[in-house]
RNA sequence: CGGAGUGUAGCGCAGUCUGGUAGCGCACCUGCUUCGGGAGCAGGGGGUCGGAGGUUCGAAUCCUCUCACUCCGACCA
């Protein structure tokens, strides 16, 4: 892409309304506009961000068998009168009538719609276990939404929920969810720590949250500073295997990890002083296993192997892919900028022409840009008749975690030169040294 | 919903107290010079002053109503 037929309105001052630093970050980097309270446009680069972050919540869900789908936003009231949610949920939920004056809502999660499709279509035990899930646009209407894209009233969430005949299926259903979700936020770059949590208003008695360690999170969270340090990493994981799955979610969830909300102040003690560390988190997901809370009163029955007629046992799972953009940048920027982990970054690399117009430097950049796109590789071209120090400034503040600059100077010498966007770190090599080095970083991506 | 604020050009702001017909910086357009970390000079364009009503010869400014947004709190992916 060629910034200069792009659409990329930077800011260079910092929009009044925003007060932490990824919503800053969102609004100066040219990725959002709020439309509303809570509300926002997702301008083309966060709109990438957004869909990169989407295709790995897919990928990891779909390895770990679970079966995407699309419900619709708006869902119509009597399925929520027939779970007794309709009234329960409160003003937080978006209502609207239409033009028949019948009663609808904007959904603000999917568990009488998914309960509804599953005792249309499934029957017998043979058709478990299942697990359905979408990402698709949710909405409650927050009292006060705040912190941009972290705590809107709409926004973009993956929704799933799993039907199992028994107890025991529904567990390894919920420990599979825990392990795909470890694996999708470490492909993020991210380190999110499950920690027990308090059920709310979707119900049930097992339910972890993940946590994003960061200063401006609204969570309380006390843990033991060792959970930091565990990785899935690159291991292979049998999805099927109830007991491997169980024993990864075990060393995930042994050390001292909770929320503020049920905290025990007395076994927290019992963490090495040491390791002992009260800070601040995100929550990015939540999992639950409830049971068969809404498959009773909904009628989600099957019949089991010996002819009876038994409610099923179900969990649900999300992830909040928009807040996810928000939570990333709160884990990863500096004073000048954003900076993307290779995994979700709008684009792998940039690529900055020093001098626009000059035979050598734009051939050269032209040269690079056709080698990464035959590797796979979009890069974000700055093609602007600019000066050295607004074309850095960009790329630094839109973090890019790659950039590639080619100058007069160093063309001379055969010479571009490649930086880290992390560590700042520049090298000199050829153009073909940098494409190879930047298809070597992402060729595992 | 309780408390506190703010709405003036795309962004950041001044002007409001004390009414006189809208201004600054950035961004944008044109030209020249410049060119490895947000350049300089010259010229230029862009405004229902959130909205409605009122007072007045005259309203961004005073009055009334209203809408929106932000921050603190209770609530939450």
């Amino acid at each position: 892409m060629r910034l200069s037929r792009y659409f990329l309105p930077v800011l260079r001052e910092n929009p009044s309304e925003a007060q932490i630093v990824s919503h800053r970050l969102m609004l100066r980097a040219g990725m959002i506009r709020q439309q509303a309270a809570g509300i926002y446009s997702w301008l083309p680069l966060g709109y990438r961000v957004l869909r990169r972050i989407e295709e790995i919540v897919h990928q990891e869900q779909v390895r770990a068998g679970h079966i995407p789908m699309l419900m619709p936003t708006l869902q119509p009231a009597d399925l929520w009168r027939e779970s007794g949610r309709y009234d329960d949920y409160g003003e937080e939920m978006l209502r609207i009538r239409d033009r028949q004056k019948r009663d609808l809502l904007y959904g603000p999660t999917n568990e009488e719609m998914i309960t509804d499709i599953f005792r249309a279509h499934v029957g017998s035990y043979r058709d478990l276990p299942l697990t359905l899930y979408h990402i698709q646009w949710k909405f409650r209407d927050e009292i006060r939404p705040r912190f941009g894209v972290m705590r809107g009233r709409e926004f973009l969430m993956k929704d799933g929920y799993n039907f199992d005949i028994d107890k025991e299926a529904s567990l390894h259903a919920y420990n599979r969810h825990m392990v795909s979700y470890l694996r999708t936020y470490e492909r993020m770059g991210l380190t999110a720590i499950p920690m027990r949590a308090a059920s709310g208003p979707i119900g049930g008695d097992n339910t972890h949250e993940f946590l994003v360690l960061a200063a401006t999170g609204e969570s309380e969270v006390y843990y033991d500073d060792r959970v930091q340090d565990l990785r899935l990493g690159s291991r292979a994981i049998d999805y099927d295997d109830r007991a491997a799955v169980a024993g990864v979610c075990e060393e995930f969830t042994t050390l001292y990890a909770r929320t503020g909300e049920t905290h025990d102040a007395g076994l927290f003690e019992t963490v090495p002083e040491a390791h002992r560390k009260v800070g601040r988190g995100i929550e990015v997901g939540q999992i639950f296993y409830f049971s068969t809370k809404y498959s009773e009163p909904m009628g989600a029955v099957v019949v089991n192997d010996k002819g009876e007629r038994v409610p099923v046992h179900m969990g649900s799972h999300g992830i909040g892919v928009s807040r996810l953009v928000g939570a990333i940048i709160e884990a990863s920027h500096d004073e000048r900028g954003i900076i993307w982990p290779e995994g979700v970054t709008p684009f792998p690399v940039g690529l900055v022409n020093l001098k626009q117009g000059d035979g050598a430097t734009d051939a050269a950049c032209a040269a690079i840009e056709g080698a990464l796109a035959a590797k796979g590789l979009e890069v974000l071209y700055d093609d602007r008749d600019e000066r050295a120090g607004a074309k850095f400034a960009t790329m630094d503040l839109i973090g890019l975690p790659w950039r590639i600059t080619v100058g007069p100077r160093g063309l001379a010498a055969g010479k571009v030169e490649l930086t880290s966007r992390r560590t700042g770190a520049a090298e000199e090599m050829t153009p073909e040294e940098a494409v190879a080095r930047i298809g070597a970083i992402y060729a595992g991506l």
